[in-house]
DNA sequence: TCAGATATATCGAAACTAGATATATACATT
DNA sequence: AATGTATATATCTAGTTTCGATATATCTGA
């Protein structure tokens, strides 16, 4: 299980909202799920993440109420934020990917495959 | 000019010590260099990361006196820290990129092209 | 009724970041 | 001889980030 740091659940979390609105519980669901369980962005990453990604208009949001069947439409239930991808946000997303993909092409300077240790020598 | 953070300082400067050992210093000219200038990793963030490899086990280090040419044999002149690759680091490092991989390839999931937006729809 | 899942959000201690600062030697130019 | 730039190591510190723990509340199924 890999924690994901800030540049990632970024990048990860645009992109699952690249491909329509979501909230802040399902995302985590998503990102489990499209990294076969091994991205973990909890919610004490995610709040502020998203809070983060709000102020900076990336995502527009609007709250939701979540009925129980069967429920007094008058009750107040459980209630979700949705977020959606504005964009200014697929405009950043896309400059993220860019940005990742020159981090990878430069990182590949540093990762040629190390030279074997030969106990033996070349001999 | 992309400031490295603590899981990429790590990768690049074992990479870089595995092809021999080198200085702080001389590290930072070997990170700029081999990545077009494009990898910052400045005295504050070098000194510390390389203390904390020693730490681990992962380096060794011996001090070396630069003598200046003519220079009284008996005169200290400026000092070295060698760090050299120990065997740990080097699994270390072997860890780092297969690691550094796996995170690519889960990335990847995340990073499908966008669909196009269509004003005029598919029609 | 009780446990586990859904749902959002903050707290706080620890770790990390990055510009500034400190110290000192070496070298090139004027 | 003085000045500036490069070499060389290292810490300080204010700000940011991290992440487990905590808080609150609803929904679902046994």
């Amino acid at each position: 299980m890999l924690n994901l740091k800030q540049d990632h659940s970024t990048l990860v979390v645009l992109s699952v909202l690249a491909d329509g609105p979501s909230y802040g519980y399902a995302i985590t669901k998503a990102i489990a799920a499209k990294s076969d369980g091994h991205f973990k962005l909890t919610a004490s990453g995610m709040y502020p993440l998203l809070t983060k990604l709000e102020k900076q208009g990336l995502v527009t949001t609007s709250w939701e109420e979540v009925k129980a069947e069967g429920a007094d439409p008058d009750a107040s239930g459980r209630k979700r934020k949705w977020y959606t991808l504005s964009p200014k946000g697929r405009r950043q997303l896309e400059k993220h990917i860019e940005a990742h993909k020159q981090m990878q092409n430069l990182l590949d300077n540093f990762l040629a495959p190390l030279p074997d240790i030969q106990p033996g020598g070349t001999a």
